[in-house]
Order: C-alpha cells, then structure tokens, then sequence
DNA sequence: ACAGGGTTGGTGGA
DNA sequence: TCCACCAACCCTGT
C-alpha cells in the first residue's frame, strides 16, 4: 500500500439505498478518509405533489431522519441540501474540497442520465467516483449477459439466467461504530440548514395519512418481525393472500423498504435462505417470498435493459394498443367513482395509505385497462406512481404492462371481474365500508352491488345509488366482453404480424374435420 | 409445425 | 376442494 499523501475527502450521495448495512458505497467513501460528508440532495424535480404523493413523501422523509440519527450515532451527520444535483454537488465538492465521491448504482432512466453527468463533470474536476451495485441482488448487465446479451423476458429464463451467475453476493459488512467526521470549518454544513425538512416546508399542503413508516430501523424490525414467523414464511405463496385484509396485511409490506433502499435485497435474500434452510419444506419461486424478491429483479433487468420500457411507443416488448383516450373513465377510476365498490375501495385505499395487497392491484389494474375501460396502462401507471409509498417505477411499469396483457401476459381472456375478489375474502364488506364509509350502512347482502338493493333498502342505508354513490360506470359483462374482442383485434394488427383472415382456432377446426380421420377431440363433439 | 407452460380468472358442477 | 369448460393468447424449446 502507498502511503497517503492527500487527505481524502469523501461525500457519500445517498438517493435510494436509505441504509448503513449491506452500504458497500459507504465502506468506499470512509476507506482512508479523514473527511465523510454524507449528503441527500432533495431534487426539485421530484418534489411535487402531482408527481409524488404526500404519503411516499414522508416515507423519505422518516427515512432521512432515521438515517440521519444512526450516522449521528457515529460521530457523523446526514446533510440534507436541496436544489438540482447537478448543480448542488460541483458546489460543495469545491467547498469541501472533495476528492472523491461514492454513490449506489442506479439503473433508471432519470438517475442513469443525471448520474453520467455528475461522474463526467466529477472526474473533470479530478475527483474519483465509485459506485456499487446494491439496491439489486445483482448488477443487471450480469444477468444479461448470461442470456445471451437480452434481458430475459420470461421468469424462466430469468431464472436460468441468474441460476448461472449463482447466488447473490452477501451484504457487505457493517460500517464501523465511529466514522470519519464531516469538515468542522466547512461551508455549507450547520445544522439548522441541513436537517430534514416537514412535508409542509416542501410545499405539500396535507400531511401524511398512512401509518406505514419509514427508515431503516423501522425496515430492519419489519424484517425480523415478519420472519419470525417461520412456518408463514415457508407456506407463503403469493396468490393465496387476502386482499382484503388491512388491518394485518396478508404479505410483508416489506416493498417500499425495499424501494428505498431502507432494507437491502441481499440481506432480505439472506434472512429468507435462514429460514429456508431450517425448514424441511417451503415454497418456491415464483410463488414464495424468495420469488417476490426476485420478480424486482427481473422486472429491474428488463426495464434498464429495454428501449423506451417505460411507454408503449417505440417500446419493443409492449404491444401496441390503441387504448381509447377516455378522460372520463381515467379520472372515475382515480377518484373512486366507478360505482363498483370493490374498484372504488381499492383505489381509495391507495390515495388513504399508499398500500394495496397485490391482487388489489391487479383488480384496479385489469378494471382500466384491458378488463372494463380501455383506457391505457400508461395513465394507470402514473396514478400508481404518484400515490403508491412502495411506487418503484421498474416494477410499477411492468405489472402495468403485465396485467394490461402489454408484455409477459397475454392471455386477456382471463380477465377479474369487480365482485369476486370481495365477496369471496370479505362477505360482510368490512374492507369497503372502512375505504367507502358511505357505503357502511349497506347490508352485507347488496354491499359489493349496491345497485342491486331495492329503493327502500337504499334510502335506509342513506346512500342512493345513482346519486349519493355512483351507479356502475360500465356493465361489467358488456364492457369485459367487448375488451376481449377488442385486445383479439389489437393482437391481430401487431406491427410484423400477419393478418389473419380465419382465427386459427376456427381454421384447425375445418382442417380436422376435412383432412385427417383423426378421433374428434372432446370440444369438437361438443361443438358439433 | 407443434406441444407445453405460463406467479394469482370466472363459472358451474360434483 | 377439485375438476372441466369458456375461448384461445404468446413464448420457448424441440
């Protein structure tokens, strides 16, 4: 080793990865560093309320204060600074005479753009950038690189893909007790000007009305708390959950930790293996919880490795759709107005809390777009984005695309119907009276299709269908049929796609019973 | 060309 | 709780 002859100064940039554990871009920056300067930069660009709701909002903001404790606790600081980074950080790595810079990898648009930038203009400057793969399991290009140069588009060969890279590497080590200390004499650093901010003093005009919380203690508790349930742990396969329970949720709400950053995925990967391994049997990917952390990643591979991923223009693995352009529809959807009470709760739980067990979504989901309304994925997309705490947009893209039968998915004849999923987990309508109270006083009878209960029974309830609360905006069977005949027609005109002048169904059907002698199949009998 | 599989559909019947 | 059926998709591998 060569003797240090500069001292080095070090800002650690926190973005997502809200942690000090599993923090490999924090053991670069304090490696013989006399000086840390741990730095969170709230951007302008994403700090408003039509883009980022107020309950994702105060989730950064509990985690910067959380983070902001722990790094006090050894000896260091969170300075929170604001404006474009672009401008903010050629600013104080001058101030401070910063000698290099250390920050985790981020494989979004946005950040990978902002990110070159940065690191050009730093090495301009002279100062040596790292930066370490960890808010994924792995570093996508890895995972690309074993499938042939693609991102795979199926878990399979995701799975295959990653079965060759081999397990993920292990959280790096803990940080040491004691860090370096930040700059005393340097500008810029008091702590009046550098705490973490209220919702309020960055403009929102309503405060948060989720109990989710967030940071990495919170995170690190949740973990242990949801694994300490081992049997639960090892029957967990994700279909089988309630969605309508909301006072204990049916899955872990582990995600927005994970969105954050304020839980690592490889730690999670690590606890879960633990528990696995103590077990004689448990499920498997993609169904078990292990399958949940890896469904981020495929949906991480895929979205920094597919051109315009995050529309349907010019998206190579989107089908191309002519959604209808229904504002009305769209907005009715949002704002809980579709008079189905099962769609309309659902969606008043996302704007109340910011969570929805997963099925939920994909009600919601199937409902705009391919399922009843027909209004495109990209509008449902941003509504999820802007309200959802847990809103990662990789993932949050790709289900869109998944549940609208854009990509992955596409069998669109399978499509929710707004009425099972509630009748079946809630018969007395818990969920919805809480989401809906307008609706509380609706016997359990009429409670997921208040338009069916008779006059009387409405006025008793004190809500009036049509009037107090919306009748249904579509008829479910109508509008669903009508979907489906509709994605056939959109399936057919694929740009590179033949046309089809007999549906081949139809064509194998004549070419059977004209050519071959072949035993009738069950459904030509019937059909016949 | 074709079979098999695809994280999570709904309905109706035994 | 487990079928078969509805109408029938795409992608992967052979």
């Amino acid at each position: 080793m060569p003797p240090v002859v500069v001292p080095q100064h070090s800002i650690l940039w926190f973005r997502k990865g809200l942690r000090l554990h599993d923090n490999p871009s924090l053991l670069a920056a304090i490696k013989g560093a006399t000086h840390l300067y741990p730095v969170f930069i709230l951007d302008p660009w994403f700090l408003k309320p039509d883009v980022v709701g107020v309950n994702r909002l105060n989730f950064l903001l509990d985690s910067l204060t959380d983070l902001r404790s722990s790094l006090q606790a050894r000896g260091s600081n969170l300075l929170v600074l604001r404006g474009n980074p672009q401008e903010v950080l050629p600013r104080v790595w001058k101030d401070w005479n910063i000698t290099r810079l250390c920050f985790e990898a981020d494989t979004e648009d946005y950040a990978k753009e902002r990110d070159g930038k940065i690191t050009a203009a730093a090495k301009e400057s002279g100062i040596e950038v790292i930066s370490c793969v960890s808010h994924t399991l792995y570093n996508t290009r890895d995972v690309v690189a074993k499938n042939g140069g693609k991102a795979p588009l199926t878990y399979k060969g995701f799975e295959k893909a990653i079965a060759a890279l081999g397990p993920p590497e292990p959280p790096a080590e803990d940080p040491p007790a004691k860090l370096p200390p930040i700059g005393a004499d340097s500008k810029g650093t008091d702590s009046e000007k550098t705490g973490v901010p209220s919702v309020r003093e960055l403009g929102y005009p309503d405060e948060a009305s989720t109990d989710i919380k967030g940071g990495e203690t919170e995170a690190l508790a949740r973990l242990a708390e949801q694994l300490s349930d081992k049997a639960w742990v090892a029957a967990f396969e994700k279909p089988k959950g309630d969605p309508t329970a909301f006072i204990k949720p049916a899955t872990t709400v582990l995600s927005p930790h994970l969105k954050f950053g304020c839980l690592s995925p490889r730690l999670f990967y690590e606890a879960l293996q633990r528990v696995y391994s103590e077990k004689k049997e448990h499920s498997k990917p993609p169904v078990s919880l292990l399958g949940q952390l890896l469904w981020r990643e495929f949906y991480y591979v895929v979205a920094a490795h597919t051109p315009n991923y995050h529309r349907m223009e010019g998206n190579p693995i989107c089908k191309q759709i002519p959604w209808d352009d229904n504002e009305d529809f769209y907005r009715a959807w949002e704002e809980s107005r579709t008079g189905y009470p099962w769609i309309d709760a659902i969606m008043a739980q996302l704007r109340r809390t910011g969570w929805m067990h997963h099925l939920a979504r994909h009600c919601v989901a199937c409902f705009l777009t391919r399922g009843d309304l027909y209004v495109s994925w990209e509008r449902g997309r941003d509504t999820f984005d802007r309200w959802l705490i847990d809103g990662d947009s990789s993932l949050n893209t790709g289900n869109w695309m998944w549940l609208s039968a854009s990509s992955f998915f596409y069998q669109y004849f399978r499509v929710y119907s707004p009425l099972t999923y509630g009748k079946k987990y809630d018969p007395e309508g818990k969920y919805v009276k809480h989401f809906l109270p307008i609706l509380k006083d609706y016997p359990a009878k009429y409670i997921w299709e208040p338009w069916k209960a008779p006059l009387k029974v409405q006025e008793d309830a004190g809500c009036i269908i049509g009037k107090d609360y919306p009748a249904p905006i579509v008829d479910h069977d109508e509008a669903s049929k009508r979907c489906i005949q509709r994605m056939k027609q959109a399936y057919d005109c694929q740009p590179g796609k033949a046309a089809q002048p007999v549906s081949k169904p139809a064509a194998k059907r004549l070419g059977r019973n004209m050519q071959d002698g072949s035993p009738m199949s069950k459904r030509m009998k019937r059909s016949n």
